[in-house]
DNA sequence: AATAACACGTGAAAAAGATAACAGTGCTAC
DNA sequence: GTAGCACTGTTATCTTTTTCACGTGTTATT
């Protein structure tokens, strides 16, 4: 039972060994990657250790065989769909970045409620009206979603998906919300985060890990 | 010394008290000020202390003066300015949900590369050349920027930032940024937080603290 | 008036997380 | 061939963060 920052770090590992095996990087030990993910060496290989890789102390991690292995731990089987609920500016954005990206997680339907929207595909992603929300989301088995709606209907979306069978949720609205405790929410609040990071700019302080 | 996590819980407390405010709310005790945030009520009143600000155990918070208390710790004493690098689809969304949010942290300047942006005024804010950066930043005193350029060009932005003077980056570009232990950086990978989201999805598991 | 109830602030205990330490291993170089 | 080295996996230690628990003061109630 690995800890949340852990999985976190190992999804970033991904992401700097997919850009090293881009590069033509095979091979690196647990301080180089340690150094491109900010992270000190012993907690690279303690994170590493939940997947159940081992390298070689030697010629230390194959990068191929290590993003397999990160990839057997993190993700879904098969490959998972998600949903966005809001494409308004920041869904809209959201869309555009993860069109042709993760072949693992891709956003598979969009809804909103305005009807300028509905009906519409946008960065190759279909909108669909909010009545179909929850025949869209049983039908293509969607546990993942995330919510770009105003922060007053986030919560009612949230219980909608929550009905719809929606196991997981990426929240951009700046409330907390309330959910069965089977169901998954991270919060992401660009506001907080900005209002830590002028803190912290006045405080000559260090940044934190990851 | 208020951790790190303390910092974004009390920038979670205040959006909240402003809402609470805003509802007609004059005053509350901790355990539903925890409720709100998904926190504990000791772990409230914890973060509380680091303000100065001092509840009574009759009628708890005063929502006004405890709104004071904690803008007096977490902001700057006069209202600080803040740029923006890469006015793209995630850029621009950023742009127009900071346009007249919080006073005291505005986006004051926005550069982008990209002829067809430059000098534009995008939702309000002025879109300036690259080759402004540093002059813009000194002259208007900025402090903290936020990245929103492809992953790539990130570090150069941030070297020239940190040059120009920035004490404070949100970075929304997936890669570590390397910087003066001096500066502070908070990244936000959206990648990272859905891969996290889909990983417990899978696990049955409760939503992690804030 | 005495007492129960309640929530505050805060020191102490517990839990979680990060770092350091160390034994084991295969290569290199004498 | 074997000493030295550089790395791994993993356990142990240390640090940070959260939770508990209790003393205090105030109001309501008997
Ligand atoms: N734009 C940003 O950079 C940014 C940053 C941080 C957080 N957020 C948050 O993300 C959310 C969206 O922000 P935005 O800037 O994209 O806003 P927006 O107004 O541009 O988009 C909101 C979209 O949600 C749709 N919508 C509203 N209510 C709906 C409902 N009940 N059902 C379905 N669709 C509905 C609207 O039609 C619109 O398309 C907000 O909660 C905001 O606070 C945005
Ligand atoms: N769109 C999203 O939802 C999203 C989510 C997470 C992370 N990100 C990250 O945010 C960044 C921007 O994403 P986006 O979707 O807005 O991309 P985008 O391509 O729409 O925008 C990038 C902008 O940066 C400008 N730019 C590029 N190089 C520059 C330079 N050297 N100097 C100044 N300006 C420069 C471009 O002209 C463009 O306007 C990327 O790093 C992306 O990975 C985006």
């Amino acid at each position: 039972m690995p800890s949340h920052k852990s999985i976190g770090r190992l999804s970033l590992y991904r992401s700097i060994l997919n850009r090293l095996l881009r590069d033509g990087v095979n091979s690196l030990f647990s301080h180089e990657l340690a150094s491109l993910a900010g992270a000190t060496p012993s907690q690279v290989r303690r994170d590493l250790m939940v997947t159940g890789y081992t390298g070689s102390p030697v010629r230390g991690y194959d990068v191929r065989d290590l993003l397999a292995s990160i990839g057997r731990f993190l993700d879904a089987p098969e490959s998972e769909g998600v949903a966005l609920v809001g494409v308004g500016n920041l869904g809209r954005a959201i869309m555009a970045f993860f069109t042709g990206r993760r072949p693992s997680l891709t956003i598979q339907a969009a809804f909103d409620r305005d009807p300028y929207k509905v009906n519409r595909v946008i960065h190759g992603i279909r909108c669909h009206p909010m009545e179909d929300l929850e025949s869209v989301l049983v039908r293509e088995h969607v546990r993942v979603a995330i919510i770009t709606v105003p922060a007053i209907e986030a919560q009612d979306i949230a219980d909608r998906l929550c009905r719809a069978g929606v196991k997981g949720i990426l929240n951009f609205a700046p409330v907390r919300l309330r959910v069965l405790p089977s169901v998954f929410v991270e919060d992401v609040d660009v506001t907080m985060s900005l209002e830590k990071v002028a803190y912290y700019s006045r405080q000559g302080n260090r940044a934190e890990g990851i």
